[in-house]
DNA sequence: CTGTATCCTTTGGGATACTG
DNA sequence: CAGTATCCCAAAGGATACAG
């Protein structure tokens, strides 16, 4: 894992001191954009999925909704196009009879395993703590 | 393998040396759940932004809705709600005239805030990849 | 088998008015 | 100031049918 200047600094300077400039940005909340960025291309309910499917190697469309679980058919086009389309996937198709079609994680899609892990890990890690604040928040009233 | 010989256009291992082993998902599926649960909990459009603004010290409602940029008086309520609920932040009311309500991460909502980053670290770098792909998808066609 | 288009239900989320 | 409730619209997403 590299970290070259991505200190432990939080995502949000309290008024607004830019680090990142990973584009035009002259507005006033910088690392807001960055984390919206974020949850708008891995944030819905299925990239993440995927990507980590496919952290294994190949797989075919079919394999694929086999393998999420209860994947529409419908979104499984949607979410590997979005993929391929930012460059995380790749699609490589065979002209045979039947078509044969399989989806990879290119190299930028791999270095995203990373910190999904380290978010999956910490969701493992927390899970319980979650449920059980949870249900002391719901039945508290004793 | 009973495969024709087709050209790969891709340079991929079909099983990548995992080193982390939380999220790998060759056998089962078990991280499908944990990675749902992350982004059902962390996904949606403010959580991890008001997670990051309190990362810095405990705020009071208004002064949150100010610094988060165009969240609306009812998703603010709602999403703090969900993450106290949690146990990620918490809430303390103070009886006064006008009343006054200071929100705070709790260790728990504090420790999302590292993944996060994370997450946040690699968009940042991997925006303009991510952004060069997309233009090469989208107006490929020449 | 893979992909696209249509339909329809569910949900997210903004605006606003009202209460303590 | 903080919170709740109502209304309403737009986006997400499932089911299905159809095409290559």
């Amino acid at each position: 894992m590299s970290d070259p200047a991505v200190s432990r600094t939080l995502p949000f300077p309290p008024s607004g001191a830019d680090g990142e400039g990973a584009a035009s940005c002259s507005t006033d909340h910088p690392a807001s954009r960055v984390i919206r960025e974020i949850l708008a291309r891995v944030g819905d309910k299925w990239s993440l999925l995927v990507i980590g499917l496919l952290h294994d190697g190949p797989l075919r469309f079919t394999e694929i909704q086999r393998r999420v679980d209860g994947i529409s058919h419908r979104m499984l086009t949607q979410t590997l196009r979005s993929l391929q389309r930012d460059g995380l996937v790749s699609r490589t198709s065979y002209a045979e009879i039947p078509p044969r079609v399989e989806y990879a994680v290119t190299p930028l899609g791999r270095s995203l395993s990373e910190p999904a892990i380290a978010l999956a890990a910490w969701a493992a890690e927390h899970h319980r703590a979650i449920l059980d604040a949870r249900a002391e928040f719901d039945g508290d009233d004793a």
